[in-house]
DNA sequence: CTGAAAGCGCTTACAG
DNA sequence: CTGAAAGCGCTTACAG
């Protein structure tokens, strides 16, 4: 079979190819009769539009490149949900790719999307990532925005949740409930994110003229299987927080498995807060007392912000976009037992 | 800036572009000490290879798409994981996309994948797929390889678990543990997958001797949200079945926490057992007796089909690949309370 | 409203 | 071992 292009649309309906392609884009320049003519011819023959002869004229892809830790992680899934609904409404194609905080994974997908002259890219960036990675992507064309991370150096917008101010709302709903001794489980000090939230917690601690031990800082575990294996180490502390503040909800679920286990009470002996009030935190066992992060307002407002760029509606700079959290109290929290 | 292409870096050598896009590519016809000097030059300006105007040239993108039901599901997410360690060795892109079971979404992704000249496609297939869709694409050049689920009509190969087999191993695993009223919670006959673990149940039954009423069988529910809300439908049947076996691990664990928000214990009053062995099922509480997929093998081989078939090492007729999945036994089964 | 022609940046015969 | 030239399939000024 021969391959169908506007040449031989233009040939079978004896107009030429600049008109075949205005047609087919719905140009008003073309004729209504001749517009209908050439579409209907198309759909019949069944021509697939090229879109790297396209591209390559025109230099425009209608890809966008979205990189992130780990796709499979709800945290972010919930983000790319909302960057999904936002591209596929503005009919761009989605190319999504995992980091696992490797720079060099980072640098090889950003590589891929230049070379495929990618409209821009959202992206959580990994780890350590050199701001030099960022501005050579800028240099070369590709509009950045990031989500729940950002780099520093680099003149980009970032779009993410209040980490510090969310966690304060976790803590100073345990330090309400009557507990002193709280621990915090999870997350590491190489991220943004990581940093705002321990100072969050510090913070409230702080506030409420509590002490902070270094032991209670239980730093690491983002998953729900490492959340699982910190239950022992923090079941073993000298001095036993009555409740633990948690990097996420996996790692807040793994934990109070792990609680469970070994024989305790999750809410009851021990009260746990996570933090993103993914759709499991409410149908966990029992029900996770958590902090919404906006994963849905952090994506969509990034993807919108990057559509209209790429539409020339605006220019990025590199300001913050910090989406205000909420507390959703639920059964994993209460009073501590002493106090009862 | 001006764009740096293969003439600007001819130009500025003082060779052909012909022979600078040969040193690029490592070609043996090239000298070594030009090929040096070429690439070291390029790295220093920092030419960025242009895919679209290569792949307009070869008809070749470097471009697999991949499309599945839910990217987030953690089933599809452990076969992804798979499929992307294979593509990222042989350095070819991935293009990601959900259908949501959605024929019209697939369809659109198909046409992308089509426009963009993708080199192949791994599918889960959504629920009611027109062989036609899957023709078309074929005819336009885009090799198929089914994962999961498959479409009837459609000469492609399929790389699944033994569903039929690997069910039976849950329900054989319980009516040995003594449970005679076993029903099944979840999943849909829509899709082969579905009808093949349906029928796994049915005949573990009949081979046990034992009665399979209507209402034991709960359709629908898929996700751990489902689950949850299934469990008050089946707490509510009279001739309370005393053990349940699950679509997934997902609506199992959702289901164990529905009945343990009921009062009663998963793995004590009432047997479970999942569907995949995800990570998850290992630290659930109680841990979940599940049977392991294979997703990894899954994922693996058809990925290397593809490839091999790109790399032009072999055909793709339409034979199916059957993975054998293995019982994993854990503590959410045990033998029936009146058995006690 | 339509057509002829140039050009996007590569790769591939072909000639030397 | 290297170069000149054609062509992949579009879109965009430009001319009419």
């Amino acid at each position: 079979m021969q391959k169908i292009k506007l040449s031989t649309i233009g040939e079978a309906l004896g107009v030429s190819t600049a008109t075949v392609s205005l047609a087919l884009r719905d140009s008003p320049l073309v004729a209504d009769a001749t517009r209908e003519k050439v579409k209907a011819y198309a759909l019949e023959i069944g021509y697939i539009y090229n879109r790297r002869a396209a591209s390559l004229r025109t230099s425009k892809s209608g890809i966008i490149g979205v990189v992130v830790h780990d796709i499979m992680n709800p945290f972010y899934a919930e983000i790319l949900r909302a960057i999904e609904i936002e591209l596929d409404r503005s009919g761009q194609t989605f190319l999504l790719s995992n980091h696992y905080d490797s720079v060099d994974k980072q640098r090889a997908f950003l590589e891929t999307l230049m070379q495929l002259g990618a409209d821009g890219v959202i992206m959580s960036p990994a780890i350590d990532t050199p701001p030099g990675d960022i501005e050579l992507g800028i240099k070369n064309g590709l509009p950045f925005v990031f989500v729940a991370r950002s780099v520093d150096g680099a003149d980009v917008p970032v779009f993410r949740g209040d980490d510090a101010y969310g966690i304060g709302l976790a803590t100073n709903h345990l330090i309400s409930l009557g507990h002193e001794r709280i621990a915090m489980i999870g997350g590491t000090d190489k991220t943004s994110t990581g940093r705002d939230r321990y100072r969050g917690y510090v913070e409230a601690m702080a506030r409420a003229g509590l002490k902070v031990r270094p032991q209670w800082r239980i730093a690491g575990p983002r998953t729900k299987a490492a959340g699982f294996e910190a239950a022992s180490a923090f079941l073993a502390l000298r001095d036993k927080p009555t409740a633990a503040v948690c990097w996420n909800d996996m790692v807040a679920i793994g934990l109070m498995n792990g609680i469970a286990r070994a024989g305790l009470t999750p809410g009851v002996d021990i009260s746990v807060t996570g933090y993103d009030d993914l759709e499991e935190a409410s149908i966990a066992t029992p029900a996770l007392t958590t902090v919404w992060n906006g994963q849905r307002d952090v994506g969509r407002q990034a993807a919108r912000a990057l559509l209209d760029r790429i539409e020339g509606k605006r220019s990025l700079g590199g300001h913050l976009e910090l989406i205000k959290p909420e507390l959703h109290v639920r059964q994993s929290t209460s009073q501590p037992p002493e106090n009862r």
